[in-house]
RNA sequence: GCGGGCAUAGUGUAGUCUGGUUAUCACAUAGGCUUGCCAAGCCUAUAACCCGGGUUCAAAUCCCGGUGCCCGCACCA
């Protein structure tokens, strides 16, 4: 489906839509309506069973989403945005302002305005580096983060979280005493994030807040046994950042021991084949359709050693994105907060080494993945649209639906409420024909509906009681007591663990 | 940010060039009749000219400015 088509659908249904929308819209921003809403909360279920699944030494924090100045300032993050751009309004090459002033100005541009910039590069006539043309032109700066006001004076500043990651750095200190001092410790967010982009497009893949789910791993750079085991027999598909440079764009399916006996760390291979596990059998990508790209040494950022960026191919957005990544980040991070806060973050291990933990980051963008879900399991057959959603992910689990609304309508208002108790989310539609209502259940990715006809309400007859139980995918119907609804039903509604590997016995 | 294109009910559209009655049609939505298990039919209802300014007796229509979206480029620690 292509991106509007398949917008205004989530928008018709109320999954999502613009922020602001009545002002025209904010860019970047987005709205969720109660099926968008029913639907990350799954998502973020989902993800929690499986990352937390792998072990028991990884933990959620819910950490602030504001971040004090200095933290931002040891994290790297408020140096990074100071650059001045030059940009040529010819060719539109951006460039940074110290490199095209470097040779009139040595002592270089730092706190200097965009407009007394703008003076130097007029009055030493620099020129474009790349067309040589007399187009140069200094925007006023750019800032990723969004600065706030912060405390009484107004005097401090802070700012709202890049990523949710630097939450869970802060809290590691707090987290090793309050665990069993031990390594790894894993520390999971699902949060908020915002980023004030420059152009904010694709809609839930470009935004100025969105949600994350990170898993950061602490662990000692000696050590890091993982259950490789469990992911023996797995095939990666990976994209080489070396094969990239020879021009290939294909997909190399590499068996997680062959990764390893070329030299990648078999905990980074372990989490990495747990991403794509996850995404495949818990979020129902086909496999074909998901690649690992490998990112080169220049496209990394400086301090992450090992990065696969874990891709998805949506038509909608017409080819691969990027919905998650593994980032090896050694001390970086908390090196970075150990002199920044003057806080000793290395701890010791019980044979009595001290050690500056090492970093394993697996993110997850849920809002991108809350698209790729649409992307990938909506689809037009037809008259019919139906939303293939996994069942455990379906924002309704169940629908509720009189055959007549007099005859049936009080009935199923019963036994709506009842399923209820049971703990399934059920909806109620008495509206328009049983087949429009079947469609529009299909449309909303509700895996199950309950159809109460006369048989069901007839007082002595053997069928009271029972009803027809359809199923979105197959259509497939069935009669069958309504007291065995919640058992049939609750293994379906239950979102996967990752797979562990039988004991090995001796 | 740059270049190009687009903007009419919830969705898709007619009307715009060539200004002129109450803005077209379909689907969707709500209620009713009917119907007894897959978007059937009939009746009724709700609902739109992106915003601001200008020209004109009169603007969805012409002009200017803005905003938003789409595509490409750039950007995306």
């Amino acid at each position: 489906m292509k991106l509007d088509e398949l917008f205004a659908l989530l928008r018709r249904r109320g999954f999502l839509w613009p922020s602001s929308e009545i002002y025209g819209g904010a860019q970047g921003l987005y709205d969720y309506g109660p099926l968008g809403v029913a639907l990350k909360r799954r998502l973020e279920d989902a993800w929690s069973a499986w990352f937390l699944g792998l072990s028991d030494d990884y933990y959620p924090i819910q950490p602030s989403e504001l971040l004090p100045e200095p933290v931002v300032r040891a994290s790297g993050h408020l140096e990074n945005f100071t650059d001045p751009e030059a940009l040529c309004g010819h060719c539109h090459h951006a460039f940074r302002a110290e490199t095209v002033l470097e040779k009139v100005r040595p002592e270089g541009v730092d706190g200097l305005a965009p407009s007394a910039i703008a003076e130097l590069i007029a009055q030493h006539h620099v020129l474009c580096p790349s067309c040589g043309q007399a187009a140069l032109t200094v925007p006023a700066p750019f800032h990723l983060m969004f600065g706030v006001d912060f405390g009484v004076t107004g005097r401090e500043r802070a700012y709202l979280a890049p990523e949710t990651a630097q939450g869970s750095y802060l809290a590691f200190a707090r987290m090793w005493d309050v665990g069993r001092k031990t390594l790894p410790l894993g520390l999971a967010v699902i949060g908020r994030a915002y980023r004030n982009e420059i152009a904010p497009r694709q809609v839930l893949f470009r935004m100025r807040a969105f949600t994350q789910a990170e898993l950061q791993i602490f662990f000692d750079p000696a050590s890091f046994p993982v259950p490789f085991a469990d992911v023996r027999d797995e095939r990666l598909p990976l994209l080489w950042a070396a094969r990239r440079a020879e021009g290939a764009t294909d997909i190399e399916w590499t068996s997680v021991t062959d990764l390893v006996a070329g030299g990648l760390p078999e905990f980074y291979v372990y989490h990495l084949a747990q991403l794509f596990r996850f995404l495949r059998d818990a979020l129902g990508y086909p496999a074909e359709r998901i690649r690992l790209f490998e990112k080169s040494e220049s496209e990394r950022a400086f301090y992450n050693r090992i990065q696969f960026d874990a891709e998805v191919r949506l038509d909608s957005l017409g080819g691969f994105r990027e919905v998650g990544a593994v980032h090896y980040r050694g001390d970086y991070d908390l090196g970075r907060h150990s002199k920044g806060s003057g806080r000793d973050l290395t701890v010791t291990l019980t044979d009595g080494r001290r050690v500056l933990p090492h970093v394993l980051e697996i993110t997850f963008g849920v809002d991108r993945n809350l698209w790729a879900l649409a992307d990938l399991h909506l689809a037009v057959e037809g008259e019919r649209t139906v939303f293939r959603l996994p069942p455990y992910l379906a924002p309704i689990a169940l629908g509720v639906l009189p055959l007549l609304k007099k005859d049936h309508g009080p009935y199923a208002r019963s036994l709506l409420d009842r399923l209820r108790r049971a703990g399934i989310a059920a909806a109620y539609d008495s509206s328009a024909s049983i087949g429009r209502r079947y469609a529009r259940m299909d449309e909303a990715g509700v895996p199950f509906c309950v159809t109460v006809d006369g048989e069901s309400v007839d007082p002595a007859g053997p069928t009271r009681d029972t009803v027809t139980l359809r199923e979105r995918d197959s259509r497939a119907q069935e009669r069958v007591a309504i007291a065995e609804i919640p058992a049939r039903l609750a293994d379906r509604l239950r979102p996967p663990r990752p797979v562990t590997a039988p004991a090995e016995i001796a």
